[in-house]
DNA sequence: AAAGTCATCCAAAACGTTTCGGATAAAATC
DNA sequence: GATTTTATCCGAAACGTTTTGGATGACTTT
């Protein structure tokens, strides 16, 4: 059907080594077979069959991507799209392309990760979205197929991973409420299955302890990171402890539950309670008041991982690479 | 290094070819044998090779999706996600895989739509997210690869489409508004490069003619479906028009610029002004006052194409196929 | 003129499967 | 007992590349 390069070879009158060689550079052909190869391709619209060419070479020019519950109702990854553009970028001089996995937990017809990364026989993977709880987990620990997590610590020689440094953020936006004069200060973080919560709780103490506030464990919630996670531990939180002041989120979806509880308890933000968020999501700049939060450049994070995985494959040392991030300041906290 | 179906056929002592016959269920192979086989497999851990398989067989198992502009500095795709989720929920059961390609109609090193999926061998192609005026639209008129798009309306012996009846949609919403007594109802609508603005008009002009309101050209403004689109059409239907009570929206982003720009007039919503928005994001519930909108069931958009898409694959018909939409109403469009 | 160098080319093997067209022996049929 | 059928197996070709290890002849060097 398609035209190969034996097709190629005849027309031009010498053997498919020679085409090989000449399309792919190789010096030992005379400028004048080449081009006249070249010309021939170009005519009969050769394209060159990645299938034969990956069984023959052991590469396929792939890397996967495997993110576990792309979308389950209520939860949603605020930034999924921004790292898998990032994704896309970093792998776009390089020429590989981008498989999309995506793993259930729940599942029953759950391929280990080697398996489902040998099945496809993708060069490498950047995995996102894990909780710490899978299996997967585990297993990353100890392949040998080169990985790059994001947000998820794991280093190893051949597995590397590209975060935000979490503590700092939380750190720093914990001060930022201090600094406007706030001493009781809750925080609604994410669920302990994810690297980041303990590490943004970890800010958030060092910021209390750095400015002499005592920490109390009452004033911190696991929720699920999700809005209706945020809505319920904000309540919890109001009623239980009225004399908080200021609440800092470790997702701008919680925080967006935790004004949809102020409203409920007509409590005016930030009038009555400051809030302040994590992530940047579009979300943050359009609501009312606009929402002080951290920013993280998740493009960035994506380019990044995707710049580093392709290192790895080539024999570079995995890193834990740190993505900066930013204070966003608006509206949702006030001076006290 | 792998291993392989010359591995297990000799420590089986049985030809390669039994082996592979015994792995792929043929009927001309003992229980016997096959048992041990599949014994020796299990015992050393073996995994097809899917390239060299692809190479004889020449399917891939994989699909491809395309789209373009995955993100844009304030463009975004508000579902793409759950499209997406909705792809992958489609494909899994006939165990296709999903492979991400991003064009952007800048890119110098545009391949041609058959050279992108010829180079991968994919079996079809779901695409979502072109302007009518990108060379892909012209190509895939005329293409024998097996396609679904998503929104614009091709229909060939190879490809077909899903979408929302945009016609009926937009209807509802604006006859919606006629029926809490508006009369002077604008519409903020896409950009002229897409499909669906068209088919939203359309909607929205058959429900002024059926309640017998006169169409005012003056009314509608081409927008490009960004927030910041949004903001301004506002300004200048309210500037040019404030006899006008409602404005319809093509797509919940513009009117979250609407809602940006009432703000900033110091006007109220619904007190002065009604809204309507279409698609149903996530924001739409979570913005006071909540907004009325159209909703998309865009998982199962993405669920259809992927069904269909390989209905195609397996030589059936491609169609139109049509998928539910419902109007949501919430708080932000008043009686009058 | 012999030996070495260089530029250019090619035949054949290899990658790991699937599949076509038998081969073999046992069982069934006449 | 000869023939046909059936169940079970296998050798070899094929898929489209890349790559190894030369081969060939012309040109240089001694």
């Amino acid at each position: 059907m398609a035209v190969t390069i034996k097709d190629i070879a005849k027309k031009a009158g010498v053997s498919i080594t020679t085409v090989s060689r000449a399309l792919n550079g190789y010096p030992d052909v005379s400028e004048e077979t080449r081009e006249k190869i070249k010309k021939i391709a170009e005519e009969l619209n050769y394209t060159p069959n990645s299938i034969a060419r990956g069984l023959v070479t052991n590469k396929t020019q792939t890397i996967g991507m495997i993110v576990s519950e792309l979308i389950k109702p209520g939860v949603y990854h605020p930034f999924f799209l921004e790292v898998l553009a990032g994704i896309k970028a970093g792998l776009k001089k390089d020429r590989y392309d981008l498989i999309l996995f995506t793993v259930d937990p729940e599942s029953q017809d759950a391929t280990s990760y080697e398996k489902l990364c040998n099945d496809r026989k993708v060069e490498g993977a950047i995995v996102e979205g894990l909780r710490l709880s899978d299996p997967y987990i585990e297993e990353i620990k100890g392949t040998q197929i080169p990985t790059v997590l994001i947000d998820i610590p794991i280093l190893t020689d051949k597995v590397g991973y590209v975060s935000s440094d979490n503590v700092q953020a939380a750190f720093e936006a914990t001060s930022y409420l201090i600094k406007l004069g706030h001493k009781n200060i809750g925080f609604i973080n994410g669920h302990k299955d994810a690297a980041v919560s303990f590490e943004r709780l970890e800010g958030y103490k060092k910021a209390l302890e750095k400015n002499d506030i005592p920490y109390r464990e009452e004033y911190v919630i696991f929720a699920d990171f999700t809005q209706e996670g945020g809505y319920n531990a904000f309540k919890t939180l109001i009623f239980e402890h009225p004399e908080i002041t200021a609440i800092f989120h470790a997702s701008d979806l919680m925080a967006m539950g935790s004004y949809r509880a102020a409203k409920d308890l007509g409590m005016r933000i930030p009038e009555d309670i400051s809030l302040v968020g994590f992530d940047d999501i579009e979300l943050a700049s359009l609501i009312t008041p606009a929402l002080t939060t951290i920013r993280q450049d998740t493009f960035k994070m994506g380019y990044t991982a995707a710049k580093h995985l392709l290192a790895i494959i080539r024999g570079e040392k995995p890193q834990h690479i740190v993505i900066p991030h930013k204070l966003v300041v608006r509206d949702s906290a006030r001076k006290l």
